[in-house]
RNA sequence: GGGCGAGUAGCUCAGUUGGUUAGAGCGCCUGCCUUACACGCAGGAUGUCGGGGGUUCGAGUCCCUCCUCGCCCACCA
């Protein structure tokens, strides 16, 4: 006899099953696989294709602020991720998610900053070196709390190699990069106009200075002739306060409305100097006045006509914005102007033209406006100092990598935009005037010579070093190299886990990360870090507007974790997330969004109470041992529906990796469709497992016996199989139930963590011979709905069985027990007052309800059905003889028409023969 | 200005090369505490697939056009 039932809950405590099992799994170190275990460090070098070695499978996860704490687009971002690795990890692969922080450069000093600010003290104030003192101390502080955070949503990250950008190993690899670079004559330092952001004080890449639409006001300014002839042009900008700045004004040298005036001077108003009329192409005639103002330290394309004319570039700004000289162009910024904000500038500029009657008139202009990605502050555009990587060259490869299928981007829409980008890419700033990051490799001495170095030079203390530091994303680049030991090239990581596999980010770091990520695999190791791109949604609210802390929509995933679990949470996100489609929640209903995954895990914890507690602990059989004559008909069904459902997650979760050296065409946008996996396994688990499986088992398993040791062992097969399946979307639940599962041979893991993913079973047919007791049942149910049969009231029923159909006693107990039905199978009913349904393989279930029965709604019902089916039969008639349909529609498609045919006709026939028997005339 | 995406049940979304009667979850209606589960069970209602036009034997799916929303890119001052 079985050992008695185990000792299971009624109720699933997720915060206190999470916490344990995430302990257990790090104390067994399960999610740290070893260089050693993957096929491209073995001694075989056919491991990787005979399969007699894991084959690698490597996430880097997109490093977060190391000062950040975990918003809903990281629980996203972390949930794809983990789910991916788990599914990889239980599929045989030597699985490896790689954890890290970002140093966050401008983000994190201006955290500093500001705190430092309510101390009424500015970053000068204290000092480089005590202010990087305070930054790093605040990110020891601060910087465990979003990893701490990635571990209580499930994340399965090799902890062990947690990095971050500014330790050593990823420090050197800047310095390398940039050294290199160097050398090969791909970072070199230019006099640019560039990006400044006036509350950061540096200066910004093309991309850290966003575009936003605003209105604004264009200013028409009238500029006279210096030869005192009366005459004046009329120059349109956007940005009076620049004027002072300006050295020509540029016309088309088409423009007869200025051909005359070409090579004449204007007086400069307020700056009271001479400028010349330049002829340059760049000029849109038909915009404005067909007259440009020439800026050129303040303006992007004025600074390169100002370079095509050979003109001077004052520069009458500072750092903060504020009007001053710094011209060798003689003294332009008048006394009553210095020091004065640009946007006050603008004002007193405007107003003092107003007055001299150089101010023709103010449009209203749409245009768009750049602002620091950080701050939100007007950027300036500014003549500076800078270093740039030269783009063109690096781009190249990453190019040919897309174009040639070496790496794909799902979904593939974003190809074009990676491409648009790439072929016109331009020069990276990388240079940025703070101090809160990795400080440039470069030396000067005292003539000015420079010294770029991997090492602090020997002689330092007679050199200067430049005083900027490197984009944040010049570390960044580097990630899935620099974490696994480059510039190291016999590290063992490197060698195991290089080129690595899936790169999983939101698209809106497309060009700031993933496309400088696939450049720096070329440049560094000539190899793409991943052969595949997944670019996820964004979390939104129900406005479609992005989730953000400063807005107050957000969700935090800890309150969530707390107040439905982290499975629930990964559930959420997993089968609400479409591929590359936005996520979609309610900051004001989490109720809404996360119930359903709350209530699916609670579902699983009764699923498992109850089959637990019936197969008890005692050892199982496995599959194998059952003799095939020893299923029953719904084993067969549930072992079969089992195949499906493997078939079908495998398909959803698509291909882990390319056959070949490229993707294939067919596998470019296959796979990680992963709300359609979890959906399948859902499915299966609730609606065929628990619906119908379980309730086919309560009497076998009553009755004992043999066959209660058949029941026994599917169901601890198919519960272990569904365990496996959901345990990357649900793996705390998952693993606390699997361990309750009596172990045999086909469960000798540990964890389920580390166990086998499903696969299929060539000996168990799709079949769908249950699905008659199935139908039988609702046909019953459907009949006491609509008759409002009291609910414990035990009825009678007659089943007469289609030759296809047939039912063996358990099912027709079955049928009894889930009906509340004396139901007989009987061959010669033909009660003409009862309840009649006709199922779709002719099987008629008979009801006898006495006076409830009211033949008149019976009859019109059977016949409705009827009209119906006949109707459909009609068109499907028509279909099939249109030579157009049978002449063009593939093979396969008229075959099943035409068998649909020949089903219908005999079920209209079949009806028309109840319906006469059953209604006579009325029929 | 250029490009992309979305518009399907009250809400959030599936719907893979065009092929029966368009699906799920939540919500709603009716009835049930049926000894795994009321975070559940059973039964049920709900859609001119954004509008219009076209291609096709056949369109939610392909083409054109218009409308609405969102995103990305962009040196017209």
């Amino acid at each position: 006899m079985a050992t008695p039932n185990q000792d299971i809950p009624t109720q699933y405590d997720s915060a206190a099953t999470e916490r344990a099992w995430y302990e257990r799994w790090t104390a067994a170190d399960v999610f740290s696989p070893k260089a050693s275990d993957s096929c491209r460090t073995s001694d075989n070098p056919q491991s990787c294709k005979d399969g007699s070695a894991k084959n690698p499978f490597t996430i880097v996860m997109p490093p977060p602020n190391v000062t950040a704490v975990l918003h809903m687009g990281h629980g996203l971002n972390d949930t794809v991720q983990d789910v991916i690795t788990r599914w990889r990890r239980m599929a045989g692969d030597a699985a490896l998610w790689l954890p890290g922080t970002d140093h966050a450069g401008i983000a994190t000093q201006n955290v500093v900053e500001r705190q430092l600010g309510t101390e009424g003290k500015t970053r000068f104030d204290v000092g480089r070196e005590a202010f990087l003192l305070k930054t790093a101390d605040f990110v020891k502080q601060t910087g465990g709390i979003i990893l701490d955070q990635v571990k209580s949503i499930g994340g399965s990250c090799d902890w062990d190699r947690t990095a971050y950008t500014l330790d050593e190993g990823p420090s050197s690899a800047v310095r390398e990069a940039f050294v290199q670079l160097y050398e090969r004559g791909l970072v070199y330092k230019g006099n640019r106009v560039i990006h400044w952001c006036s509350r950061c004080l540096t200066s910004l890449s093309d991309e850290e200075a966003e575009h936003s639409d605003e209105t604004g006001a264009l200013y028409h300014l009238s500029y006279p002739l210096s030869d005192g002839s009366g005459q004046s042009i009329i120059v349109a900008t956007t940005r009076p306060e620049t004027m002072l700045g300006d050295v020509a004004v540029a016309v088309h040298p088409d423009d007869p409305r200025y051909a005359s005036l070409i090579g004449k001077t204007l007086t400069l108003p307020i700056a009271n100097v001479d400028i010349p009329i330049v002829a340059d192409t760049y000029v849109d005639p038909e915009f404005g006045t067909g007259a440009v103002k020439i800026t050129p330290a303040h303006d992007p394309n004025d600074f390169e006509v100002g370079k095509r004319h050979a003109l001077p570039m004052p520069i009458i700004m500072t750092p903060e914005g504020l009007l001053d000289n710094f011209s060798e162009a003689g003294e332009r910024v008048p006394s009553n102007l210095k020091g004065v904000d640009r946007f006050e500038a603008r004002k007193k500029i405007v107003e003092i033209l107003k007055a001299s009657g150089n101010l023709i008139k103010v449009e209203t202009h749409q245009h768009a406006v750049r602002r620091c990605y950080r701050c939100n502050t007007v950027v300036e555009p500014r003549l500076s100092d800078q270093w740039f990587v030269s783009m063109k060259e690096l781009a190249a490869p990453a190019l040919e990598a897309v174009r040639s299928r070496k790496v794909r981007i799902v979904p593939d829409r974003w190809e074009a935009v990676y491409i648009h980008w790439l072929e016109n890419i331009r020069d990276w700033n990388i240079s940025r005037q703070l101090w809160w990051g990795h400080r440039i490799p470069v030396w000067y001495d005292k003539d000015g010579n420079v010294i770029v170095s991997r090492t602090t030079p020997e002689n330092a203390h007679e050199l200067r070093q430049d005083e900027d530091v490197l984009d944040t994303w010049f570390s960044s680049w580097l990630w899935p190299l620099s974490t696994l030991g480059w510039p190291n090239k016999e590290s063992a990581d490197l060698k195991a886990f290089y080129p690595t596999d899936f790169l999983i980010t939101a698209p809106e770091i497309l060009f700031f990360w993933v496309s400088r990520m696939i450049m720096a695999g070329y440049a560094f190791m000539d190899e793409t870090p991943f052969h595949t791109v997944y670019l996820h949604g964004t979390v939104r609210d129900t406005n479609h507007v992005k989730m953000s802390k400063s807005l107050g929509n957000g969700i935090d995933p800890m309150d969530v974790v707390q107040l439905y679990g982290a499975d629930a949470l990964r559930y959420t996100v997993i089968s609400g997330l479409g591929m590359g489609a936005d996520l979609i929640l309610d900051p004001n209903d989490l109720e809404k969004s996360f119930s359903p995954g709350r209530n699916f895990a609670t579902k699983l914890w009764n699923i498992g109470r109850f089959l637990l507690s019936n197969v008890g602990t005692d050892s199982v059989d496995t599959i194998d041992s059952v003799d095939d004559s020893k299923f029953t008909r719904a084993d067969r069904w549930i072992l079969g529906r089992l195949n499906v459902a493997i078939n079908e997650c495998n398909a959803a979760l698509g291909p882990a990796r390319p056959n070949r050296d490229v993707w294939d065409e067919k596998d470019l946008n296959s796979g990680l469709r992963l709300n359609e996996y979890i959906e399948t396994a859902r499915r299966f688990v609730w609606n065929e497992v628990a619906d119908w499986y379980l309730e086919t088992t309560k009497a076998r398993m009553a009755a004992g016996g043999e066959d209660r040791e058949v029941a026994r062992i599917v169901l601890v097969h198919v519960f272990d199989n569904a365990l496996r399946l959901l345990h990357p979307v649900v793996p705390f639940i998952t693993e606390e139930l699997w361990q309750k599962l009596p172990r045999n041979a086909e469960r000798p893991a540990e964890f389920i963590t580390i166990t086998n993913w499903p696969v299929e079973n060539p000996r168990f047919q799709s079949n769908s011979e249950f699905e008659t007791v199935r139908d039988v049942i609702n046909a019953l149910r459907a009949k006491r709905a609509e008759y409002a049969v009291a609910p414990g009231k035990v009825i009678d029923a007659f089943v007469i069985p289609d030759a296809r159909s047939g039912f063996i006693t358990e099912e027709i107990n079955l049928i009894r027990n889930l009906t509340r039905s004396n139901l007989k199978v009987e061959t010669g009913v033909d009660d003409p007052n009862a309840a009649h349904a006709l199922l779709p393989d002719g099987t008629q279930v008979i009801v006898p309800l006495g006076d409830l029965v009211d033949m008149e709604k019976e009859c019109a019902k059977l016949q409705k059905d009827l009209e119906q089916l006949e109707k459909q039969l009609v068109a499907l008639t028509g279909r099939l003889s249109n030579p157009g349909f049978v002449d063009r529609a593939p093979a396969n498609v008229v075959e099943a028409e035409r068998a649909k045919q020949a089903d219908w006709t005999t079920r209209c026939d079949q009806m028309r023969a109840k319906i006469s028997s059953l209604c006579g005339s009325r029929g």
